[in-house]
DNA sequence: TTTCGACGGTGATATTGTCACCAAGTCGTG
DNA sequence: CACGACTTGGTGACAATATCACCGTCGAAA
């Protein structure tokens, strides 16, 4: 079978669509892959399409007027960029780059058919309400993370959900700073206390988590 | 003329719908009174309905595992829960409460006749969409501040924008505590210092703006 | 009037952010 | 290889913010 006209049934969400949504869905897309890095979207770079990401994960961050960065989610294989599909239709300036993070692979949707496709079926506008819904809760809980969890909690969280099936975290002490939204400095020292406790090792641009029980249960709320 | 019949003319950004669309919501909807300090929605406790505010303020707050507190966004005269709205369609929990801060007055329009009109009308998706896109740029910026805007910052900008006509803000430590997701005791020292700059004014239960100019200047980004 | 809870103040201490700088590793280029 | 530029990470001093444990005052309700 070809990626081109099957995409659809394999994409959690939609395999339950309407078989004419589906047809309409597969014949209007346009498979699209791009390397590691690229730009997919970002402010004053409105995206065109709905994206529906088939391969590799995309990583949604902002930059703040002061130049702080902070990465606010992922989008995985299998998900969608609704909040950028939300930004898409009311033609607003979208305030967050979309950068991917490997190459990527992904099912390019026109806005007039996204439109289309969300009149026309009910179970694309519960897919479309349903990603909205999680993206929001979890911004929601990013807020709340953000504003009072404490940093060693959310670093050794980050470690966890960042880590490979090796237990590495192929990253740099700044990246990391990234995705928590703090400096470098900070991460550093947090990084130097896990180690002095013997919960990990580090070599330069990678973690090895040596106990990862120990940082599961400091970071509690699992993944 | 009845509210019950004319609030959709009178409601920005739904007065340019189709004319059976209105007649639809119009026609669907009910009008609520509630009072002051209700909670209209939280966890555990999902709305039934969309609501179109007519008169009056909701605020949305969050709690979190740690106790803490932290005021969200609000909704105002004019606008829409439109994130209720799609947690409400997706069946998730909402992880926030909603508190009418006045007495609040609100047009609720059932979850089927919501999932008919972005069905049926393209103007409807438009205005549901734009609403999304907005509230998710505020909660960009929200984490952007809550991260990386310093305090005295954000006390100022909060204090500017909740200030009534006489330049006065009537609220406790406490609750401007909520506002910026920080302790009460940050929030009184901070209100020290301006006052012994000169810029307010303080009393019990009150804070008075006495140089809106400087506080602004602080503040830099209006509101 | 008494009592109790809300409101706000204060000092001590812990945590996190900022700044300035340094040393070692890496990489491309001549 | 040698050079320089850049990245990565380390460090100390200090500022800003959070936390904790109190305390006194005020105002409303009993």
């Amino acid at each position: 079978m070809n990626i081109e006209t099957d995409w659809v049934e394999r994409f959690p969400g939609l395999s339950r669509l309407e078989p004419p949504i589906k047809k309409l869905l597969s014949s209007r897309s346009v498979i699209v892959n791009v390397p590691n890095g690229t730009t997919l979207f970002g402010p004053g770079n409105s995206p065109e399409n709905m994206l529906f990401l088939l391969d590799g994960t995309v990583r949604v961050q902002q930059v703040s007027e002061t130049g702080h960065e902070i990465v606010l989610y992922r989008i995985h294989a299998g998900q969608s960029c609704v909040l950028t599909t939300a930004c898409l239709l009311a033609f607003e300036d979208y305030a967050a780059d979309g950068i991917a993070e490997t190459t990527v692979q992904a099912a390019a949707v026109p806005r007039d058919v996204f439109d289309d496709l969300v009149a026309q079926s009910k179970s694309f506008r519960d897919f479309v309400f349903a990603a909205f819904s999680k993206r929001i809760t979890d911004l929601f809980r990013m807020i709340d993370e953000v504003a009072f969890q404490r940093l060693d909690v959310r670093l050794a969280d980050k470690l966890v959900s960042l880590a490979d099936d090796k237990n590495v975290v192929k990253t740099t002490h700044q990246k990391l700073s990234v995705e928590l939204g703090t400096a470098r400095e900070v991460v550093s020292r947090q990084l130097q206390e896990f180690q002095r406790r013997g919960w990990i090792e580090q070599s330069r641009g990678s973690v090895s988590l040596l106990d990862m029980t120990q940082l599961k249960t400091l970071a509690k709320h699992n993944t």
